[in-house]
DNA sequence: GAGTATATGAAACGACTGTTTCAATAACGG
DNA sequence: CCGTTATTGAAACAGTCGTTTCATATACTC
């Protein structure tokens, strides 16, 4: 009485292949037709997995976000390491050449984010929860109960070389900038 | 023997109205027929007047870029100034509500630029021009003859801070971070 | 094999895109 | 008015887009 059954992997792993994909191709001018292509299946398939193409971008987008905040929770969390060392770990990380994918998505997310905030309704949980994991790890810089100004602040310092360092490419340059940026962060405030 | 006039500024009139139009509705999705509509002309006049779409995005941007240098250098260059006087005043001007729409274009076309980079020949041009005046502002901020980490460094925290203001809106804790900022700023380095 | 539920291909739909073609209009000098 | 040059409208072109419709194929239980 039962017909065929229903295959519940293969969305999964549409859904890991697309995020290939999108964080290869870019996500601004992503089209069905040839991702299906890409992906050895049809546009058709897709919306019977997905019912469109907005679902599929938002599976997409959350593998992508669990992706990176995975390897980054395993990769590195130094215990009690200084400032300094966390920031450096934190930047090496980041900037690493093979990340380049992951930084234009979350830069691409971001500018789309401004466009049509509507289709994000997890407001600012959508580009922020990628950071959310590094900025526990400076939780405890912190100059007052309440402070939340240095999170922010280094938070800022990273997203903003990170921004620079995908513009230009110079590694070198921005990495000294974060040597300095660790430097002023040693130094007591007066 | 010479026939009708050509009028050179009607060009320049769609340059100015057509970046009005970009600043309030977008880059990623513009499209020439709505735009003409807007600007109570045809896409055939558009393309008559640029030869392509490309090459209005080019002049859009160029408005863009040159109407936010403009209103930058005017506006608030303080000279004598300390260093923390010098952030708070840009950070207040950057962070005004009626410069979003600039930040959010600044955004959009970042994005596009690591999706088709290809588009901007003048590589880092496109993007780093608009902060490339304030560059200057703190151009005395080094620790050494060839020191471009600080000014590095400020420019990643006033990105930084803009990235997390669009996209939280939260206006207080960015701005409390960039106090702190400018408190780093003012300790000597150990 | 019958019955049944899932999966999938082929094609079409309507709307949109940037761009081109062709013809018409408008403003000027002689 | 005529010739000439600039400007413009209407329509078509060739393509892409997300989505839907319809029919078919596949895998399963009984």
């Amino acid at each position: 009485m039962v017909g065929r059954r229903s295959d519940p992997e293969r969305r999964e792993r549409v859904v890991r292949q697309a995020t290939d994909y999108v964080l290869a191709q870019g996500l601004a001018g992503l089209s069905l037709r040839p991702l299906a292509q890409a992906l050895g299946t049809s546009p058709r398939m897709l919306l019977y997995d997905f019912g469109s193409k907005q679902e599929l971008v938002t599976a997409v987008l959350a593998e992508a976000r669990r992706r990176g905040s995975e390897r980054l929770m395993q990769g590195l969390p130094p215990a009690g390491a200084t400032v300094q060392e966390r920031l450096r770990d934190i930047w090496t990380w980041l900037s690493a050449r093979e990340r380049a994918p992951y930084a234009r998505l979350f830069f691409e997310v971001h500018a789309d984010l401004l466009a049509h905030p509507e289709r994000y309704p997890d407001q600012a949980g959508a580009v922020t929860d990628w950071f959310g994991p590094l900025r526990a790890v400076f939780a405890d810089l912190t100059t007052g109960n309440d402070d939340t100004a240095t999170p922010t602040l280094i938070m800022a310092v990273l997203r903003g070389l990170l921004f620079d360092l995908t513009t230009t490419g110079e590694r070198e340059r921005t990495t000294l900038a974060l040597e300095r940026f660790a430097a002023l962060l040693r130094a007591p405030t007066p």
